[in-house]
DNA sequence: TATTCGCATGGT
DNA sequence: CCATGCGAATAT
C-alpha cells in the first residue's frame, strides 16, 4: 500500500495538493484519476512513498484517505513543462492546481486517453529532456515592422528545418496566430500547425497527432498553452507581439504567459526571441541588467512612406466651440471620400477618455507642468474636486479658473468612439459609417463582420478602438487619431508605452496619411514622433522609471480587496501589519461601480532580485518568507505580481 | 473555486 | 411529497 501526494489538473481546490492511497504502483510523474467529492478527475503524482514509512502520520491526519481510482502511466507531458507551470505558479503566487489547469488546454486534458495512445511512451519522468546540453539559454530581442520580422522568421525556419530542429511561435491571441500563420506558411504547409483553444476540439486532437507524427521538424503557431505539446525537438521559441495585453490572464489564476513561455524556453533550453513592432519598455529595460541581446539592433524608427500631421494649430482660429473633429482633419476625410478612399479614426471608448474644457472659450485644463490635460477627480470624503496630472503626478485644485481666458464655466467632456460617430454623421450624412468597439461587436466574428463589410466598401468611414487594430487587414489610405490628448486621461504608469503603441499600430494600417489631433504640441510623445526617431524617448522614460522604482526596475506585486467600509478597515490594518517589513504602499477609497464598496489595494516594490526565477534572471530567487505570506492571505484578497496598473 | 449539503420555502 | 433556491461548509 502506497500513500500518494497528487496535484490535481483541475482548479478550484484551496490547497495545492491532495493525498491519496492505493495498491498500484504508482511513481512520481505519473497520471493517475482520482476521486474529489462525487467527481473523477486527472491529477499529477508529485510524491509516492509506502504506508508502513509514514503510518504515524496517517493515523493522526483529520480526514480519511480516499483511494486512487485509476494509474493512467506516465504524463506525456514533459517534465520540463509541468515544472515551467509549477514555476510560473509560484512566481505569480497562484495554487499550483489552478496553474496547471489554465496552462494546460482543456481538451488535452479532457481527451487525454486519446493523448496518452498518439503519444510516445516512455518511463516514470522518462518523458523528459535530460539529455540536453544544459547550456545557458539564449535570449533575444527583436524589434522590427512586422514585414521584417515576417521575412527574418522565414530565412530562421529554413535554418531550423535544416538543423532537424522544430520551431515554436507563440502567440498572444488567434488573430495574430492566424496572421502568422498565413505569412509563414507558403511553401511549408504541410509542417505548418495552428493551435488555439478557439478551434475545434477535434481539430486539436488531429493537429497533436499530425504534430506527434511528423519526422520532419515543424512550426507551430499557438497560444502558449499548446507549448504542452510535448515535441522534443523545438530548438526555437519566438514570443510574438510581445507588447500584447492579452498575455496576462484577465480573471484568476492571474498569470503573465509570457513569464510562462519565457521560463520553459529555458528549461528546454531552446533559443528564445522575444518580438513585436515596439516591445514593453521593461522588456527593453532588462536588456542592460540581464543577458538579453538584441537579434538585430532595435529599430526605433518610424518607418513611413506617407505623411504624419499634427494638428496642433487652428483651434483657436475655429472659433469658441470645441471640435471634435478639426478642420484638417474634415478637409482630410473629404479629399479622402471624394477619390473613394477609406477613413479611420481612432477614439477610446467613451468614459475612459475625459478632458475638461472651459466652455467660453474652448481650452482643455492643461497640466502646468508638462502641458498633458488634466483629469478631474472627485475624492470620495469631502466631495472635493482635484484635478491630476496622469503623466507628472502633479495635483491642482479643483477650483480652477481657465488659463486661457481667466472663466470659471468648466466642464468635464467624455470624447469616446460615439461622440466621434456623432460628428461624423453631422459632417458627412450621406457616407457609410462603421463603428468598432466592445458595444457594437461583443465577438470575434461580429468584429470581423464589421471590418469585412467597411473593407469592401472603399469611400466609407470606421471609428474604432484598438480593437480595431487586431481585426484591420489591409491598410487604410487615411488614419486619424481623434483626441491624441485624451489619451492621457487613462491613470496607468505604462501610459505613455500604451500610446506610443497605438501610434506604432496607427503607422502600420495606414497607407497614405496620419493626422493626429491634439493641442499640446509639447508633448513628448508627439515630439519623438515628429523626430522620427523613438529612442531617446524610450531611454529618457526608462531613466525615469528606474528613478521612480517601477518595472523593470523594481517588481510590483499588488494585493486588492473589495469589500464594505468595515471590512475595507480592517483589511487596510491587516495589510500594513503583515507587510510592514515590505513597507506596503495602501490606497483605497477608490468608489468602484458597486455600490457601498471600497478597493483598497497594497503594493509592494521589491527588488527584481528577491522576486525572480532562475530561468527569467540569473542569481535570482522568490523571496519564500514573503511567497509564505501572500499565499496565508484569503482568498478574497487577490495578489496581481506585474500588475498592469495600480488601481 | 466549484461542488455539495442542509435547511427553508412553496407548490401539488 | 418533491422541486427549487440559497448560504455555508468543504474538498485528501
Amino acid at each position: 500500500m502506497k500513500i500518494i501526494s497528487v496535484i490535481p489538473l483541475k482548479k478550484g481546490i484551496p490547497k495545492g495538493d491532495l493525498t491519496y492511497f492505493t495498491v498500484l504502483d504508482i511513481s512520481p510523474g505519473s497520471i493517475v484519476s482520482i476521486p474529489i467529492k462525487s467527481k473523477k478527475t486527472l491529477a499529477l503524482v508529485v510524491s509516492s512513498e509506502e504506508l508502513k514509512d509514514r503510518k504515524s502520520n496517517v493515523k493522526g491526519m483529520d480526514f480519511s484517505l480516499r483511494k486512487v481510482t485509476e494509474n493512467k502511466g506516465s504524463s506525456v507531458f514533459l517534465k520540463e513543462f509541468m515544472d515551467t507551470i509549477f514555476d510560473t505558479g509560484k512566481y505569480f503566487t497562484q495554487n499550483k492546481n489552478n496553474a496547471v489547469a489554465s496552462l494546460i488546454p482543456n481538451i488535452f486534458l479532457e481527451e487525454y486517453d486519446k493523448i496518452k495512445n498518439i503519444s510516445a511512451k516512455d518511463g516514470p519522468w522518462g518523458n523528459s529532456l535530460k539529455d540536453r546540453p544544459s547550456l545557458k539559454t539564449e535570449k533575444l530581442l527583436f524589434q522590427y515592422p512586422f514585414s521584417d520580422r515576417v521575412s527574418v522568421y522565414k530565412t530562421l525556419i529554413r535554418e531550423s528545418f535544416a538543423r532537424g530542429k522544430s520551431v515554436f511561435m507563440v502567440l498572444p491571441t488567434e488573430i495574430d496566430i492566424n496572421n502568422f500563420a498565413e505569412q509563414l506558411s507558403k511553401g511549408i504547409e504541410q509542417f505548418v500547425f495552428a493551435v488555439s483553444s478557439g478551434m475545434s476540439p477535434q481539430k486539436n486532437l488531429a493537429i497533436y497527432e499530425k504534430i506527434m507524427a511528423s519526422s520532419h521538424p515543424v512550426l507551430i503557431l499557438g497560444t502558449a498553452p499548446f507549448l504542452s505539446i510535448p515535441k522534443k525537438d523545438i530548438g526555437t521559441i519566438i514570443l510574438e507581439h510581445e507588447n500584447s495585453n492579452a498575455y496576462k490572464t484577465i480573471r484568476r489564476p492571474h498569470l503573465d504567459l509570457r513569464v510562462f513561455t519565457e521560463i520553459y524556453a529555458s528549461k528546454i533550453n531552446a533559443k528564445l526571441i522575444i518580438a513585436d513592432e515596439m516591445l514593453r519598455f521593461e522588456t527593453i529595460g532588462r536588456k542592460d541588467m540581464e543577458n538579453l541581446n538584441p537579434l538585430y539592433p532595435l529599430s526605433f524608427r518610424i518607418d513611413f512612406l506617407g505623411e504624419i500631421e499634427i494638428s496642433n494649430k487652428g483651434q483657436k482660429e475655429d472659433g469658441k466651440k470645441f471640435q471634435v473633429l478639426k478642420s484638417q482633419s474634415t478637409e482630410g476625410i473629404k479629399s479622402a471620400l471624394k477619390d473613394k478612399k477609406s477613413v479611420f479614426i481612432f477614439s477610446l471608448r467613451k468614459g475612459l477618455a475625459t478632458e475638461t474644457l472651459c466652455r467660453d472659450c474652448g481650452e482643455t485644463v492643461s497640466c502646468g507642468k508638462c502641458g498633458t490635460p488634466l483629469v478631474l477627480y472627485l475624492s470620495h470624503r469631502g466631495k472635493k474636486r482635484m484635478f491630476v496630472c496622469n503623466r507628472c503626478g502633479e495635483e491642482k485644485s479643483g477650483d480652477t479658473a481657465c488659463a486661457s481666458c481667466g472663466s470659471w464655466n468648466l466642464v468635464p467632456l467624455g470624447i469616446g468612439t460615439d461622440t466621434v460617430q456623432e460628428e461624423a454623421k453631422k459632417l458627412f450624412p450621406k457616407i457609410k459609417i462603421f463603428k468598432l468597439d466592445k458595444e457594437s461587436a461583443k465577438t470575434g466574428r461580429g468584429a470581423q463582420k464589421i471590418i469585412k463589410e467597411f473593407e469592401s466598401n472603399p469611400g466609407s468611414i470606421l471609428i474604432g478602438t484598438e480593437m480595431a487594430f487586431f481585426y484591420l487587414k489591409n491598410k487604410i489610405p487615411l488614419s486619424i487619431i481623434a483626441s491624441f490628448d485624451s489619451l492621457w486621461s487613462i491613470p496607468n504608469f505604462r501610459m505613455s508605452e500604451k500610446i506610443i503603441q497605438i501610434v506604432f499600430s496607427m503607422i502600420g494600417n495606414t497607407s497614405e496619411k496620419l493626422i493626429i489631433q491634439t493641442k499640446n504640441e509639447k508633448d513628448e510623445v508627439i515630439r519623438a514622433i515628429e523626430s522620427e526617431n523613438f529612442l531617446p524617448f524610450v531611454r529618457g522614460e526608462l531613466e525615469e522609471r528606474k528613478k521612480f522604482g517601477y518595472p523593470p526596475f523594481k517588481r510590483f506585486i499588488k494585493i486588492t480587496y473589495l469589500g464594505d467600509k468595515e471590512q475595507t478597515k480592517k483589511a487596510k490594518e491587516t495589510l500594513k501589519e503583515i507587510f510592514k517589513e515590505y513597507s506596503p504602499e495602501i490606497f483605497s477609497g477608490f468608489v468602484a461601480q458597486l455600490k457601498n464598496k471600497y478597493v483598497t489595494n497594497a503594493l509592494l516594490k521589491i527588488d527584481p532580485s528577491k522576486w525572480s526565477l532562475p530561468e527569467i534572471s540569473h542569481n535570482s530567487s522568490i523571496d519564500e518568507i514573503l511567497l509564505d505570506k501572500l499565499l496565508y492571505l484569503p482568498s478574497n484578497f487577490e495578489i496581481l505580481v506585474d500588475p498592469e496598473d495600480l488601481l
